[in-house]
DNA sequence: CCTAGGGAGATTTTT
DNA sequence: TCTCCCTAGG
């Protein structure tokens, strides 16, 4: 009988395990370990998300089949000899039936809930589950922490005394609040910066920490801006209480109360999610860490999936020490690792390892791969950032000439202040290029403006936002009137909207209440037509009777029309989300989708052209060819990690995110000089550079050679610097960084060579191309063209050529100079 | 109500 | 150095 169990156990993992066998082992044993805590260690690129498909697949098809001693009382000895034996090439009755043997408690779609980061994450995961599992999918919650408790304070949130259709406030909305209170308690914003105000009751919040143990611990420290701080926050917190509204950080805080304070409640979500996974655990923070013990607190199975290396937001409240610590916190924790990376090349994974392998506060791994060794890591020194965003325009020009596209490119840096000598250069070449995380959709103004006219649709009762709109087209209700109005909310303990539609009782309003009056129609008037039209006729009708798109039409310019694209583009969205979600297409599920929802979700443009962006909006993705840039002490490690050992560890977690991104060609660089706010600096390389072994990369300093032997190759500083300054032999001679110690000096003769005179020198125009309207001419990048004009332009000229293949482009001759020739 | 100009402040970012 | 935001003045 004992033989007939072990055998049986055996068997079914075995089927179940090659129903699986796509996955790697150590893949495998992920997706089959279903029971319990489990923390999945997953290295860049090791396909995490796969696994978690995966693993989901498997719960729902074979429950804790693969995880479990329990044997089915019914199995007979013909029903394990059948597993035991199970084809290579089952039939479909073949499958019908091991699924029946293997199956154990198989849970329901709507028992398993996995939780991400972002929109675009829990998207993808929607997306790939319902590509593996078909319509079952719908039914599983995969959402963001932030719209999982939405739902789940949707239905409860009136226990702790909020009406159901709150409305979010996002962080403008948060930041006008403060500054309203800070107005009315005659503070001043200098003193109490709305950011750090914002800050401090943000991080409260994280804690868990009530408003009273605020107000005490400034007590107990004794501290007068903290005390003041408390009492901002109690202000805040009164008013959004009166708004019926919640800030961000509410949403899962007023999770986590519901939960422990509603025996109920929390009983109901602990039966019913049966299976929890979180996704990117290592950027947890504290509350979410206490959302997710409570939500998991039933059947303790709970499977959270990250990678303590890439842990970059502890400046956003991320606890490296929730993953850190797991396995103390969930003592029956199983841990799994998955090490080997489908990404990269060896050379640009040994290189990370070996950045990483410098940190102290981390779990270890070391990623390897069966994609051989590829191209050492390129470093580049150049001498200020003009050069270097020339270097990397020159690069990926050459890389174009050699069959890449634009597209397998992107250049990541620290901070987007380093992004404009970038465009520059990419502008200058003709590169196409796109930058990400600029100006959001859901930021402009009009959109913004839209919203406000919705929410207060939804709810009058949102102060905030019937500010915005009340006169906006205007309606002759200034800011006088509506101080005045203010007043009479504060002292009746009304709100806005209830003054402004009893505007005829108050005699102080007298003059503007027929226009108050005449604003509460509008608002009623729609309200009363919201209840019988679908959604989109809705906003058609409130675009339309506010005057919003009038006023912006009666403008007429280009902003204005623009403008009215970006209003009509939202009535697009609207139709999505009604697609998306037609159960639940009220007007308030659409604010609540909204409120949560960025435009990352924008970023993979089908364009062919190079990306801009920050290191931190580069995790997650991946590229063929990857530059990063400014690899200076002081950029990146950043100064203020020169002394903390914290913040070091964690710029070295971004670095190796940085380095991670790169499929087959990292190139790293830096420069000797750099100018930030206006001051010009000279930077030691980057410490991470020289934590990169000898063999894993070629640090190259010469500029490469330019097209075939064309002597007048300097743009701008070209070579010339070079031969002052060592160039290559800066490692090697260890004047420049030598193992960890990092004592700089300056050739002596640097200071003889300032930027000035040197710049001047260093592109005389008797090097620069003589083009003239008519020539022909090849570019490296985009082949054979015709010169249309050559327009002098300070100093340089703007030359347009009608190329062959790529169409008409503006290049400035100066820079594209050097990777073109006359024919 | 809109615009120009001064002043401050400037890692990193999602919801 | 650049950019954003507030304020003062038309």
């Amino acid at each position: 009988m004992e033989d007939f169990k072990q055998r049986y156990i055996a068997a079914r993992k075995a089927v179940i395990a090659q129903d699986l066998q796509r996955l790697n082992p150590m893949q495998r044993q992920a997706a089959m370990t279903t029971e319990g805590p489990l923390l999945l260690l997953a290295g860049a690129g090791s396909g995490k998300t796969t696994v978690l498909i995966q693993r989901v697949y498997n719960l729902l098809t074979y429950g804790r089949g693969s995880d479990s001693d329990e044997v089915p009382v019914w199995a007979t000895e013909e029903d394990l000899q059948f597993l035991e034996s199970f084809p290579a090439r089952p039939t479909e009755e073949d499958v019908r039936r091991a699924r029946h043997l293997c199956a154990v408690d198989v849970p329901r779609p709507w028992e398993i809930i996995a939780i991400t980061f972002t929109n675009k994450a829990a998207g993808e995961l929607k997306d790939r589950l319902a590509a593996r599992l078909g319509p079952d999918a719908n039914d599983i919650w995969a959402s963001t922490f932030h719209s999982a408790c939405v739902r789940i304070l949707r239905r409860d949130i009136d226990r702790l005394g909020f009406d159901k259709d709150f409305t979010i406030y996002d962080t403008d909305d948060s930041k006008r609040v403060i500054k309203d209170v800070l107005k009315e308690k005659h503070l001043d914003e200098k003193t109490y910066p709305p950011r750090s105000v914002l800050a401090a009751i943000s991080h409260s919040k994280d804690q868990y920490e009530s408003i009273e143990d605020f107000a005490k611990r400034a007590e107990a420290a004794n501290d007068w801006r903290m005390k003041d701080y408390a009492r901002i926050y109690a202000a805040y917190e009164k008013r959004l209480r009166t708004a019926n509204a919640l800030d961000f950080d509410d949403i899962i805080f007023h999770t986590v109360t519901l939960l422990q304070q509603e025996p109920e409640v929390l009983d109901y979500y602990q039966r019913k999610f049966r299976y929890v996974l979180v996704d990117e655990y290592q950027d947890t923070n504290h509350l979410q860490y206490l959302l997710t013990s409570l939500l998991a607190g039933g059947y303790q199975n709970l499977c959270v999936v990250g990678d303590d290396d890439q842990s970059i937001y502890r400046f956003r409240g991320a606890n490296i020490e929730n993953i850190l610590n797991f396995e103390e916190q969930y003592p029956k924790a199983r841990t799994i690792r998955l090490e080997q990376n489908y990404r990269s090349t060896q050379n640009i994974l040994d290189a990370a390892n070996a950045v990483i392998r410098n940190n102290q506060g981390r779990k270890g791994k070391t990623l390897w791969t069966d994609n051989g060794g590829g191209d050492v890591v390129t470093i580049k020194t150049t001498f200020n950032e003009s050069d270097e965003a020339n270097y990397v325009a020159g690069d990926i020009l050459m890389g174009v000439n050699r069959g890449r596209s634009f597209r397998d490119t992107a250049v990541l840096y620290r901070m987007n202040a380093q992004s404009n000598q970038l465009e520059y250069a990419m502008k200058r070449n003709g590169i196409p290029y796109k930058v990400v995380g600029g100006m959001k959709f859901f930021d402009r103004a009009e959109v913004k403006d839209m919203l406000a006219y919705l929410c207060v649709l939804n709810n009058p009762l949102d102060d905030l936002r019937l500010r915005r709109v009340i006169n906006n087209p205007p309606r002759g209700i200034g800011a006088t009137t509506l101080d005045k109005v203010g007043a009479l909310a504060e002292s009746q303990g009304a709100s806005l909207y209830e003054i402004i539609r009893n505007a005829d009782l108050f005699p102080e309003l007298k003059s503007a209440a027929s226009k108050l009056l005449k604003f509460a129609d509008l608002i009623d008037g729609l309200r009363r037509e919201g209840t019988e039209l679908a959604l989109p006729e809705f906003y058609d009708a409130v675009c339309d009777q506010t005057g919003y798109v009038r006023a912006l039409e009666e403008k007429n310019d280009m902003e204005s029309r623009g403008r009215i694209e970006n209003v009509q583009e939202l009535k697009s969205n609207i139709l999505g989300f009604l697609e998306q979600d037609p159960e639940d297409a009220t007007l308030s599920g659409f604010l609540n989708e909204i409120a949560l929802y960025t435009d990352l979700d924008s970023v993979e443009g089908s364009d062919d052209c190079v990306t801009l962006m920050t290191i931190h909006s580069a995790k997650g993705l991946e590229f063929p060819v990857v530059y990063v840039v400014g690899m200076e002490e002081g950029i990146f490690p950043g100064s203020s990690a020169q002394y903390d050992q914290e913040e070091l560890e964690e710029e070295r977690r971004l670095c190796y995110v940085a380095m991670t991104r790169a499929k087959e060609k990292l190139i790293l660089t830096n420069c000797r000089q750099r100018m930030l706010y206006g001051r010009t600096s000279s930077n030691r390389a980057s410490r991470f550079l020289d934590e990169i072994p000898e063999e894993n990369m070629r640090w190259e300093s010469k500029p490469e050679p330019r097209f075939g032997g064309m002597e007048h190759d300097s743009t701008f500083g070209g070579d010339r610097y070079e031969e002052g300054w060592g160039g290559a032999s800066a490692r090697t001679g260890g004047s420049w960084s030598s193992g960890g110690v990092h004592s700089y000096r300056a050739p002596a003769h640097a200071a003889q060579r300032p930027l000035q005179s040197l710049q001047k020198n260093a592109a005389p125009a008797a090097t620069l191309l003589q083009l003239q309207q008519g020539d022909m001419v090849e570019h490296t990048a985009f082949g054979k063209g015709m010169v249309l004009s050559v327009r002098p332009m300070g100093g340089d000229a703007l030359v347009e050529v009608a190329f062959d293949n790529v169409g008409k482009k503006k290049l400035m001759l100066k820079s594209a100079g050097a990777h073109m020739r006359k024919l």
